[in-house]
DNA sequence: TTGAAAGCGCTACCAA
DNA sequence: TTGGTAGCGCTTTCAA
């Protein structure tokens, strides 16, 4: 049986509300002499207050739900560190929900976390927020911050990377890199970060005067084996290419496998850019050119946003905080002139 | 505001007993029509149960808390969807505890999650249990699962790797291939997966009646970093070695990344073995040989015992359940003979 | 079929 | 410095 706040009350002889008074260390209010016994009591019969309990009168708790897309994609992993770092300095925790891709799980999230009572929630959507989940957002008074997405709410508070410029900074890399025909393998189209990003090559091709070429845009998923499949479906639709910019290193990877499986060599025949610059970036060979987001810091401020909103500093928290990409050059790309 | 089972009570004239009937999809006591009703305006105003509320009385919850060692680590993200899968098949959600491979922030987990009133903990514990943890499980009356170890508490429910055989397995490879000096890279000396693989190191050797030599031992933390650093100890203690067995992954891949930074190839000049078959594996060149847990299955079976432990159906769970290794033979080990 | 009411473990307010 | 107590939102039992 569990050691309630009531059974310490009556060991001690005092009511329970100076043992909450003590648990919850309000510093005034109670006797040295009978805080000390409590304390005693606590220890003697590891009495751990239910937060369930306290939830329920308080409507709040110390806990920050976090949405993610894909846990087996290292991307995340590593934002989950970062947020869970300075929440822990807080004195938060995480719960964090994987939503497997897929936009019903993560509403099912949503729902879920809404209903125990999370102080807050950082959410990281992976597809555009759907007219279902924005009214739950809505309707929810939950401090909520977005990460590595902006979705057009008014007011709401994200950080995120500036997509654009960096396939804008790849793209160009490849083009100083004497590349014309450059294949490009996307996202979900209705991600935000996926659209920003093609916008980015969309623009860099346009700075440097090249026709855009349809035949050369083919979609992924974010996940290695649909970087195969793409790369596969790309060759399908033309040969004409000496470059293929990936919407992230997973996609790249895959497509180097399928590359390497044609026989084709990278980047001697074709060259490859990746997204992210995770881990295995730098361990596949060739080494993966690439473009690192600081995503344990983003995770960072994101944590630091949401507590600050938590604890009542929302008014100094800035709608959005955008960071820098910075190009990884290694190995997978060719120098063409 | 938010809208409580008193709101929908009063809009539908009823009383919240009748209301919580419906919620719960009690079938009998409720009048057909008198249900539809309650049903209607519950979608009206969008009334979602408070599952605080519900936990403090019936001390109950859909959540599985899980601990891991590191997400950081791609094998627990895989495990983790194991789970995963299997708890939302069945209703139940994962609330995620990154031990951050230390002791001190899985007790505080522990203890998290006891006050939170989840429903079981799956465990996954990166040391041997320590006494203070111990004392928290046998204190707390939660349904738990162990995954990747097997503690020493009596009747306690497990499901783990053959850790000893699966290493066996690799020692015995390297020796058919005509290694005999066979540096060991380990884990943490107090987990028990690595005591495990150790065992099976030696054990392998004896019986191919090979020395045992202690300047072949090294200490390992389980990350890459770590088997950078690991390689280099080894190296100053004796370069006398043809191969190298890891205790991960993700050590192997920086015991090769310092090899290569030393001018010496792999497999040619030395032989590298990894241990978990973690994606990155067979990406990496040379295509890493290692022994495969079939971890997401693991995470299946440990979630369905679980699952079953809470519903009351313990009996038929058995306290071991344990995987068999299969070694994967890629590119980086050499034929000596 | 329905309602009234107790009570889950705690916090917070007011009174002593 | 302390205690009494209402009430958080729900489930559950008993009675109607």
């Amino acid at each position: 049986m569990k050691v309630t706040i009531k059974d310490i009350a009556e060991k001690a002889n005092v009511s329970v509300a100076t043992v909450s008074r003590v648990v919850n260390n309000k510093s005034k209010g109670v006797g040295e002499e009978t805080r000390k016994r409590i304390l005693e009591l606590i220890k003697e019969y590891d009495f751990q207050p239910s937060a369930v309990a306290r939830g329920l009168v308080t409507k709040k708790s110390k806990i920050i739900g976090l949405i993610i897309p894909d846990l087996t994609n290292p991307f995340y992993p590593k934002m989950t560190k970062g947020i869970e770092d300075v929440a822990h300095e807080h004195g938060y925790n995480i719960i964090l929900c994987d939503g497997n891709n897929s936009k019903e799980k993560e509403a099912a999230y949503l729902d879920f976390l809404n209903e125990h009572y999370v102080c807050g929630i950082i959410y990281n959507n992976f597809h555009n927020i759907s007219d279902t989940i924005l009214n739950k957002i809505l309707k929810s008074s939950l401090p909520l911050v977005f990460i590595d997405s902006k979705p057009e709410i008014k007011g709401c508070k994200c950080v995120y990377l500036d997509n654009q410029r960096a396939m804008y900074e790849v793209i160009e890399h490849l083009l100083l890199n004497g590349h014309r025909k450059i294949g490009f393998i996307t996202g979900p189209m209705d991600s935000y970060s996926t659209n920003e990003r093609y916008k980015g090559y969309i623009n860099a091709l346009n700075d440097y005067d090249i026709p855009f070429d349809s035949n050369l845009v083919v979609k992924g998923d974010y996940v290695m084996k649909d970087g195969y499949y793409a790369m596969e479906r790309l060759y399908n639709q033309t040969k004409n290419f000496t470059a293929i910019a990936c919407c992230n290193d997973l996609m790249a990877i895959g497509a180097i496998e399928k590359l390497e499986e044609m026989g084709i060599k990278v980047p001697e025949d074709i060259s490859v850019v990746g997204f992210d610059d995770i881990d295995i970036a730098r361990l596949v060979r060739p080494k993966l050119t690439t473009v690192a987001q600081p995503i344990h810091e983003m995770g960072r401020v994101a944590a630091n946003m949401i507590i600050d909103i938590i604890e009542g500093k929302g008014s100094k928290v800035k709608d959005d905080v955008i960071f820098e990409p910075n190009l990884v050059v290694r190995d997978s790309v060719k120098k063409n002139n």
